[in-house]
DNA sequence: CCTACTTAGTGTAGAATCAACACTATGAAG
DNA sequence: CTTCATAGTGTTGATTCTACACTAAGTAGG
């Protein structure tokens, strides 16, 4: 299955190689302390670093991270977690409507087949990734279009978060964010009242994490 | 710097090479939808897969998810995010007394001086990773003795999250989460009263998270 | 044995936030 | 002008959070 690792950019052109980069954490006192080694070689020789080498073929990234972590400070035995669970950090969101794909297929997450690799797995904490990501930061609004209405977010949060809301709250909560700016022309579909369009204020959403707003549903 | 990339675990064991992969997700309708594509080519020819391929040479990750995405389903312009902004996916705790490193050495968080690669941005993404985590799972007792006063987990907290914690609301919730088991020793330290020793039962935290617990401070 | 010292340990009240809930307003279509 | 379907709006009770100060107990020293 494909793993976390990271490649070290300035090196040799030729062929790429894995590193994994291990960061230590202990408390000592009033102080969080964090280990780190001398390196020995260029590039950054004897700047100070997070303990990291190369992985070897065939070696498992955990075994990897043991090892160097032993070789590089003589730590062992101390409890080692990976950091993500998986190593394809790539998110795309595309705004409806939906272009289609030259190649490949658009499948609803409901509906998964088997698939290759770990991709299931993938997928799922990827979609986990994109729940707890909408609390804290405005990517639900890359999957809509540029002028969205408010019944509109909710549907998309309620899609994505698996459950429905109550639409007073709902509006309630995204408008005290102030972040959506009202636009002059409402939507026009179906025989209705129209909704009002709003579009998100990019500049306005910074900052908003500081003064300790969140977003949660 | 070093980036987060996927290694097929499939591939010949000569060279190591590295893939990036790229969830696409898309609202329609009343559905949240992933874009597949199936594999032409073994492991896992027919099977459908997340959409991924090989970085080459001097190509960065961003330009790899991107040339890929184009190359295997034809978007090209989506709003592309790297999940996680750094690639070293390791963090290791250990418990006090923090074993003197053979090589390396222990640096206040604090007092970081310059460092190589952009590590200095890793350990600044990591410690945030911490504090979160702190808020969702028992990582803190990782940096703990195995028995412990609930003084010594505020401590620990504080020193983690940079701000003092309010003593009773702090014991009250943690107490609250019914994971610590007081023992029947209590801490002798100092010529003053000794306080209760806990120890933290990992099998009681299980399903904390699906009750919708949380810990937060 | 008594006192002094220092940390352990405990409850409450007011503020803020969250969750549940139902009706009126408005535009389109016929 | 009536019908229909969605847009849009406040309040209340429950829960959670925050701020805050005193008593209890063990050790050390006289």
């Amino acid at each position: 299955m494909p793993r976390s690792v990271s490649a070290r950019p300035t090196l040799p052109d030729q062929d790429v190689r894995l590193s994994v980069d291990t960061i230590v954490f202990a408390l000592e006192g009033e102080q969080l302390r964090v280990l780190l080694v001398k390196r020995p070689v260029e590039p950054f020789a004897g700047r100070e670093a997070i303990p990291g080498g190369f992985v070897e073929s065939n070696e498992s990234l955990d075994a990897a991270a043991a090892r160097i972590l032993d070789a590089e400070t003589g730590l062992r035995d101390v409890y080692l977690e990976q950091l993500y669970t998986f190593g394809a950090p790539y998110i795309a969101l595309v705004r409806p409507p939906a272009p289609t794909p030259r190649d490949g297929r658009w499948v609803p997450m409901g509906s998964l087949g088997p698939l290759a690799f770990d991709h299931a797995r993938i997928l799922e904490f990827a979609l986990q990734r994109l729940r707890y990501k909408l609390e804290y930061s405005p990517v639900g609004f890359r999957l809509l279009p540029q002028a969205f209405t408010l019944r509109g977010v909710q549907n998309a949060y309620e899609t994505i978060l698996g459950r429905p809301l109550d639409k007073r709250n709902f509006r309630r909560k995204l408008l005290s964010l102030k972040v959506l700016k009202p636009l002059a022309r409402s939507a026009r579909e179906g025989p209705h009242r129209p909704a009002r369009l709003y579009r998100f204020e990019e500049d306005k959403w910074e900052g908003l994490r500081e003064k300790g707003n969140v977003f949660v549903f």
